[in-house]
DNA sequence: GAGTAGTTTAGAATATTTCTAAATTATTGA
DNA sequence: TCAATAATTTAGAAATATTCTAAACTACTC
């Protein structure tokens, strides 16, 4: 297997891999760590909050603190293994597709779902400001039962 | 000038416009109420948030509670007068412009602005699942100074 | 194994938003 | 005009999500 792989292809670490990933992003497995990256990258593509994430974990019998889960979701953000995707006023949703692409949002269930790339094309996206870069496009298809 | 006028050309109503505008949202023209429509309204597009429209209504000498800027901006938004962006984990922004468009997002300044509708354009939407539909295509380009 | 640097944690703190219940204001209709 | 009513505003408390702090703990280095 490739030495590098992309976070849609994580779905099949073993916790060995994730030891790997973690070590190449400058952090130490520690157990906490460890149980969070095995629930995040050990079963495909997941859009998940701090908080379902908590519940995961302490249900998995793995002993850790909200703090913690913040604490890792952001490292693991900084380390490109996560991406932050806001498209709820009032929490932050972590996908751990990290490839570009865009989102449904299903409003009732407050549950987002990836649109893989290459199905949406955004058009004509107009002239930028002098000095600044597009730092990311996102397209959110907000859904509700018709 | 007609009636009904869409949010985008509400930049020169007078006092009685915004009194006509309040009434035909079923709300009563309170001096609160009319204060802030008038910041709202008055001058051309915004995107605000409810502490900064807190802190002008202050400014203009307009005593006012947070909790009055809540409800209001809730019931504008209620009304159609109003559009709720999702752009910032943190907080919300609030859009005069209620007409389908999207938005460029300055990631240092934490400010919004429109991208004119009709100047993007998403294409290749994909099927979305049987009972629901799309309630929202929402673009955000994201900018940071390079 | 000792020293260090990174990590975890409980609990406090912060920020934004909502809620509650009481006081105030606008409206209606006698 | 005035009383009844319903909507609105408000201060302050509460709720929610997130961050901070400082101390305890753990992984790593030599």
């Amino acid at each position: 297997m490739a030495k590098t792989q992309s976070s849609d292809e994580m779905g099949t670490l073993s916790s060995k891999d994730l030891e790997t990933v973690i070590r190449g992003a400058d952090l130490r497995p520690t157990r906490q760590r460890l149980a969070l990256a095995n629930l995040l990258f050990a079963k495909g593509n997941r859009h998940i909050t701090a908080e379902i994430l908590h519940t995961e974990a302490l249900d998995a019998g793995v002993k850790i603190s909200l703090a913690t889960i913040y604490n890792n979701l952001h490292q693991f953000t900084d380390a490109g293994l996560l991406r932050e995707v806001v498209v709820d006023a009032s929490k932050s949703y972590f996908d751990t597709n990290t490839l570009p692409h865009h989102h449904f949002f299903y409003d009732e269930e407050q549950r987002l779902e990836d649109i893989p790339d290459g199905q949406i094309r955004v058009e004509n996206i107009p002239d930028i400001p002098e000095g600044y870069n597009i730092s990311e496009v996102g397209v959110i298809v907000r859904l509700s039962r018709s």
